[in-house]
DNA sequence: GTCTATAATGAGATAGAC
DNA sequence: GTCTATCTCATTATAGAC
């Protein structure tokens, strides 16, 4: 569509600057000037090209969200496959569910990390118009995680397992925001930035407490 | 000191005021017009107060701490005692590190559950300067935990044990904070406020991961 | 599609009267 | 300790020139 060389559009200069200040300071905490400042171009342009501020953090939303929910799926059809007839088993279900996330956030640029780092925000926040949107974009994977857990517990109630997620899901998110919260709590000896090392404590250690709750 | 009828104090009366309405919109979704409005007083006395608004934050997160921490200290003493000689159990560690703010934002008045969603917004924010400092007022019970669990897994490193405890918190920390989330996921039949049978399964969940974790 | 200019509103903070 | 008045600055949003 552009030249070459005239990098990304004014319309995506717009959405890169405000995914970058959202996730860094929140909703509120951002002004469209500071956006379009951080853009480098024009104030009128964001409410020419999006309207009112609601509308262009719901734009940031959007976005990367179908690329993303998409990879998520497709990582836990890959566990499937690899299990063959079997239930895939719950650690790898737990893998293969936070791992694109984690692999975006690391090997996808800037934009990705922002985006993820906004999510991450959002979810803990009393915003509940934003936080619903954002959830229901990614409900269907969540979904099909349950429902494979179910099979691979079979014993487990409906209610455990949606219980049992939620935990794990609360944690993965607050990995995402790469808070200073871990690197405190370990006087700096584990950074926030260790996924790797991260996911392979988180994996196992929820995975337990799945299969703890089998009978319930 | 007032006469029994005044009712809180003005600068009681702006805390309030504050803590609500930071807990519902976060630092930078309130001014201190709205504050002072709130709390039915002119908006000068914020400033004659408090100082600037950061000043006054600090002052809603710090008014509550020092009761909540000790009475986290104390449950976990309690627990202690009760064990005797030998260490106390895991399950009974995350339920005497949980309870004390259930019980607050449960029977505690809309003061404390303003309070209690606050600091939850605040866990997940890049607030990272207030974060901090409110992480800093919860450190001692933290570390107590953390100390009273390798007593009782003696197997688990270090690494793992704070590993894990940063999984407990954070899904504590989500579940304090009451969003929609847990609603969702389970399609409207868990609710965000039924912190007994939230707390029912997540004490022996988390338990079995410190346990799984054993010895790594 | 972009920018200038401006309208209308609200923000934080404080000096000074009471 | 409280309030009025005001300063200074930034905000969203839009009308209209280019």
């Amino acid at each position: 569509m552009n030249a070459p060389d005239t990098g990304p559009t004014t319309r995506d200069r717009i959405l890169n600057a405000a995914e970058r200040l959202f996730a860094q300071r929140g909703y509120y905490g951002v002004t469209i000037r500071q956006i379009t400042r951080e853009a480098g171009v024009d104030v009128a342009l964001a409410s020419y090209y999006f309207g009112p501020k609601a509308d262009l953090f719901r734009a940031v939303l959007e976005r990367r969200a179908e690329e993303l929910h998409g990879a998520i799926l497709a990582s836990i059809d890959a566990v499937e496959k690899r299990a063959g007839d079997r239930p895939p088993g719950v650690e790898s279900l737990i893998r293969a569910f936070a791992q694109p996330s984690i692999d975006r956030l690391v090997r996808g640029g800037e934009g990705w990390r922002d985006y993820i780092h906004m999510m991450a925000g959002l979810y803990s926040s009393q915003q509940s118009e934003f936080l619903v949107a954002m959830n229901d974009m990614y409900t269907p994977a969540m979904r099909r995680v349950m429902e494979l857990i179910r099979l691979s517990i079979p014993t487990a109630s409906e209610r455990s397992v949606t219980l049992s997620f939620y935990m794990l899901l609360t944690a993965v998110i607050s990995i995402y925001s790469e808070t200073v919260g871990l690197e405190r709590l370990s006087n700096g000896t584990i950074h926030p930035t260790d996924f790797d090392a991260i996911l392979d404590h988180l994996a196992p250690f929820f995975a337990a407490g799945f299969h703890r709750m089998a009978s319930v």
